[in-house]
Order: structure tokens, then C-alpha cells, then sequence
DNA sequence: CTTTTTGTTTGCGCCAGCGCAAAGACGAAA
DNA sequence: TTTCGTCTTTGCGCTGGCGCAAACAAAAAG
């Protein structure tokens, strides 16, 4: 079903275009619908597109020389990501994106919005602000597993995750669905350790988990976890 | 003394610029000299100036909550930091910049150049490229210190400081100008670490080292062993 | 229903790398 | 030269967290 232009608004980097521009970017995009599990791209390919997840959600991944993974962000509705090829004429995607859920998403050609660029300075703002967003949170999670113990990593991924995608349920509760495995990835750590520390968070009654599932009972004793503030009783 | 503005053009991001152009920014510019060991900007300050080093060595670094540190990137000559305040409106600076030795800047506006890229499209995708350049760098740097062994690490990060500033010596070896610590920073790990590693490398003739310096005489060893190929003698 | 697949928990062994302490080496200054 | 401060090396003990294996649990498929 086609998208209405309007609804780009929703995606930051088009907060302040034309009603005029948002038409544009529809007409010349391309509706593509993938399952869970397979790839809107592969890092190394040529970025000639750039995409808006309109439904679903996906994850970013990097992949060493030596064949191992980092997850580097997840992808939720109404986010931009492979936008790289914009910028750098010829460049090729630096990571590779999968759909964790069966998805779709809005394929833009890169130079398209490369040329738009050229005479909306509010586009490249936008579009700086984004990238300014990513520096920060990248830097911010390469601090943290340069100096955190896995415990408050692990504790600030929760956190994190809430904050994008969490779902209130009853009470003040907030649920995500996520396997070990993922919070594993994202936390920079293995699905053993995640498993033991939920574990022990599930006695203390900060959580409770279920199969593809971490329910938050007490975010504020996430936080002071997260912070490094919880000296045993201190 | 006064900057050429010609000068300016061996900063990436002024590269296309117009001679009218860097005249203006130097116009607006304010030189700022420091010593070893102050500060340009603190992590948290309004971010109201980005520099552009013409002289020195200087670090950017981050800071947690606990009081702990990372070093984010090393600064070279002809090269802009601080720009985010151009990007966004009341931005304060996320890291702090410190002078790893005698450093001159030039201070421009952030709201100058805000303002000059309304109307310069080349001069935001000259930023932009900076910023995808950042990006890039922190990822890789995130997945390494998420799956590699700190031999590899330490073997990274003086790949990278050769690229960016190494000097050739007789031969084709090549010296670094480093302390222990500055490394283990870098390398995200610690003196002693690095100091046993340094040694074992020794051992090997695959580097020389002195107090505060490295000499690399076989890069392509370094390589190996930073690619995760050195399965002993495999 | 049964079987298979996928996800989770937990015990156990192990080791890379940290932290400390103490000694050594180098460079600068006097 | 000696002194002083900074940087480096190395031994030693310790432990956080990884990796494996095996059992268990829940969902999906048949």
C-alpha cells in the first residue's frame, strides 16, 4: 500500500521539507517488503539506495575480516538508514542491515537525495543532525564497553532499549522481546553472561524474563546498576 | 603570525571552498594558543566554537559519570574539531580537547559557519563527509573492542597512528612518538598490558622501542597479527 | 498428540588481562 | 656529576567473564 507523503514527517531528517519535497521522495521511491532474517543490503555493496523502514524492524551489522559480528544499532519504524551513499559519491555501505522482523522499507536512490541536498540546506541539516546523533551514541558505546563491567552494559542496553521500543504493560512495568542472544549482541557480550545476570537481576526482583521476553520491574535500580552505583548496598 | 587563508584549503572540509570564502572564515577567526596539557573545550561546555589545529597535537576524550576516560581520536595539524555546534543550535561539546603538546587553533563561530553553510551546499557535504568518516571510524573501533584480543588491538592502533602520523626513519621503518599510556588509551586497555605486549613484539624483531617510541621495522607482521592471521607461526 | 526446533539455564574449568608493587632505565635540570 | 621526576618493565596473584556441554523449557510443526 502506498505511503502518504505526509507521513515522511515522521522521519526526522524530513521534519522541515515541503509538502512539495515529501511528494517528490514518494514518487521516486520504491516499496520493498522483506522477510525476517534476509538483508536490505550487504555491507560492501555500493550504496546506491537509502531507506526509510516503514514497518518492521531491523538491525545494522558490522562483520570483520575474521567473519565476526558486532550489531552496531537497531532499526526501528520511520528511521533513515544506509543514507551514507548521499554523502560520498561511490561509497559502499559500511555495515549490513537485516530485518529482525519481516519488513518494509522506502528505497531511495542515494544521488537523488544527493542532488535534493544541493539546494535544501535544511535536508543537510537534517541530515547533519542524524549523523551527529549516530557520533554520539557511538561514542558513548565505545566508553562503555572500553570501561564498563558487562553488568552495567548490559543494564544500559535494557535502558536503551526501553527508551526506543519498550512497551508499557501493567503498572509502571515496561516489557521488551528480545532473545538473550540479541541483548548478548548489543551489550557486546555472550548469551551465557546475559542469562546469569538476568538471572540474578530476576532474585533481586528488578526483572522478570521469559522466553524472548525481559520484563522491567524497577528501571531505577537499572540506572544506578547502568551507572556503576551499586557498591552492594553502598 | 597570520594564517594564508589559501592555507585552509588543506582542511578536507574547506577543500572546494572559494578563496573569498576561507578569507571570510579567516577574518572571523580567533587564534588560540595553548600548552601541553590544557584544554581547548571541557566535555559539557556550549559548544560555541570550532577549531581547526594549525600547530601542535591534541586529544579528544571522553569522560563518564565514574570519572572514567577514553580517548576518542588524536587531532593532527589541518585538521577541524568541535564542529558540532554548527550542526545543532545549542550543542554543547560531547568529549573535551586536551593539547598533547604546544597547540595553536584557529576559533571560528559555530553560528558563522551555520550560517555560511545555509547558502554553501559544498561545505556541508565536506562536513558530512567528515562526520560519515567519524562514523566509520567508531564502528570499526566498537567492533574491535567488542571481538578482538588486545594484541590485536594494540597492533590496530598503532597501524592507524602510522597512517595518520608517522615518521619515516631510515629503511622503511617507522617511528611513533607515544608513552605507554597514550597507547594503552588508545588501544583501550592498559600501560602494563601494552608494556608486555611491546615487549614480546621486541622479542620478535617486529618493533624496536624506547621511552616514549616505537619503531616499527616490520609493518606487514603487525598487519598479520591485527587481522587475527597470527595463529602462531599457522 | 508427538516430534522438532528454538531459546534458556547452569555447572565447571580455564585463561587473558588487570592491578599492584617494586625495581629499573632514561632524560632533564642543576 | 648527582638528583629528581617520569616512563617502563616484570613478577605475582587474582578474577571476571568466556566457552563448552548438558539438561531443560517453550513454542512450532507434523
Amino acid at each position: 500500500m502506498p505511503v502518504n507523503p505526509i507521513d515522511l514527517r515522521r522521519v526526522h531528517v524530513f521534519e522541515k521539507a515541503t509538502d512539495d519535497d515529501l511528494k517528490l521522495l514518494v514518487q521516486r521511491a520504491i516499496e520493498r517488503s522483506i522477510e525476517e532474517g534476509e538483508f536490505f543490503f550487504f555491507q560492501g555493496d555500493p550504496a546506491t539506495y537509502l531507506y526509510i523502514l516503514i514497518s518492521g524492524r531491523a538491525k545494522l551489522m558490522q562483520t570483520s575480516k575474521a567473519g565476526q559480528q558486532v550489531n552496531l544499532r537497531t532499526i526501528n519504524e520511520w528511521q533513515l538508514f544506509g543514507a551514507l551513499g548521499a554523502v560520498r559519491e561511490q561509497a559502499t555501505y559500511p555495515a549490513t542491515a537485516q530485518a529482525l522482523e519481516s519488513s518494509t522499507a522506502l528505497a531511495i536512490e542515494s544521488s537523488f537525495l544527493h542532488e535534493m541536498m544541493q539546494t535544501r540546506p535544511q535536508l543537510s541539516f537534517g541530515l547533519m543532525q542524524l549523523m551527529t546523533g549516530y557520533i554520539q551514541e557511538m561514542q558513548a558505546r565505545y566508553r562503555e564497553l572500553a570501561t564498563e563491567k558487562v553488568e552495567q552494559r548490559i543494564a544500559r542496553a535494557l535502558l536503551r532499549l526501553v527508551a526506543t521500543m519498550g512497551v508499557r504493560v501493567e503498572g509502571n512495568a515496561v516489557e521488551l522481546t528480545f532473545t538473550r542472544q540479541q541483548l548478548a549482541e548489543i551489550s557486546g557480550t555472550t548469551l551465557f553472561t546475559v542469562s546469569r545476570v538476568l538471572s540474578d537481576w530476576e532474585k533481586q526482583a528488578i526483572v522478570e524474563t521469559g522466553r524472548e521476553k525481559v520484563r522491567i520491574l524497577k528501571p531505577h535500580d537499572l540506572v544506578q546498576i547502568a551507572e556503576g552505583l551499586n557498591k552492594k548496598d553502598g
